[in-house]
DNA sequence: TGACCCTATATCAATTTGATATATTAACAG
DNA sequence: CTGTTAATATATCAAATTGATATAGGGTCA
């Protein structure tokens, strides 16, 4: 799934600029699973507009800069409805974490905490996002389904993180007192 | 984090050809948290192999074509030391299928089935994986950690989406009763 | 007045993907 | 014995994407 696409999901639940999209993406119910740069953010709209897929109104602010807003067309519904309706592809994960913890013998245990805390970190303020948004509950069934899986997921994944920190502790305390 | 520190971290647990660091990255205890494409991981080796990282030995093979055989040197091994030791990246997390569970009132009920169940077969395979090669055990301790934070993760994802397909398959079900 | 942050769009080199090409050997079917 | 498929192995490249940077208007706070 391209960028494209994308941009199209995000429009069909209300119109947007460039800018709101990567808003969305980075702090809304999006941010748990989705990843766009403004490089193929503003392309995207670009090439969707050209095609029809989606309209531009120019609107002015009063106190901010202009921005463009744009707005999905029927056909451009029907693109989206068409392009999500195969079977989706593998979810793609990448943790650097995990690759630190992996080779965590070419690392000191004072660095292997710190980043096992900012991988609590990073995972508490996901959960955190999630709440917030399934609270203002705005996308009604899809929402509570991706919002109760990541939940779900970060859970699982906080608990388990927890239980390897309070390990680590326990092990370095010992070390310490040799 | 970039393609050539991967190579470095995969190198480090023992020699490898440039197909066999995709098969790891494919198959292995890597595959859950890692992606890389011989397009860089080709260009990763020789550039790594120009800067004295690694160092290359031609292997002819019976049965087989011949291949590169890629080892890390010691001022490689002092270069992943350093690069594994700053704060690692936030995690990057894309799925298409929440994608489409989001936005699933433009799918109808059997498509969305079908993505329910090919997420959980996914999940199950890597699972499987997680499993088969935390059993070789050949990581030690930092294979242990990787492979106990993927089962606790991918777990709670296989048993949020059993309730969501049940709950999905009875909703159907009552459907067509009407 | 300057420093800094937020909104907003845009661009671009560098990286990475995903697909394809090439070659060797084995296995298996017709 | 010929064709097809599959595994091993390296390499390349157009297209997509990232991550950083540039530009610009406005607000806030010292």
């Amino acid at each position: 799934m391209n960028v494209r696409t994308l941009c199209l999901g995000i429009l069909s639940l209300g119109e947007a600029s460039g800018y709101e999209i990567k808003k969305d993406v980075e702090d809304g119910l999006f941010s748990h699973f989705i990843e766009a740069s403004y490089g193929s953010i503003y392309p995207a709209l670009n090439q969707l507009s050209v095609e029809g897929l989606v309209t531009v109104r120019e609107e002015e602010q009063t106190g901010k800069p202009d921005k463009k807003v744009y707005v999905i067309t029927e056909s451009g519904k029907n693109a989206l409805a068409k392009a999500i309706s195969v079977l989706p592809a593998k979810d793609k994960y990448k943790s650097e974490f995990l690759f630190q913890m992996l080779l965590q013998n070419y690392i000191s245990p004072d660095v292997i905490l710190v980043a096992i805390q900012k991988q609590l970190d990073d995972l508490n303020e996901d959960l955190a996002r999630i709440v917030e948004c399934s609270q203002s509950e705005t996308e009604g069934i899809g929402g509570r389904f991706v919002a109760e899986y990541g939940n779900a997921v970060l859970t699982a994944g906080v608990k388990c993180l927890e239980y390897k920190k309070a390990e680590l502790l326990k092990q370095m305390a010992v070390q310490a007192a040799e």
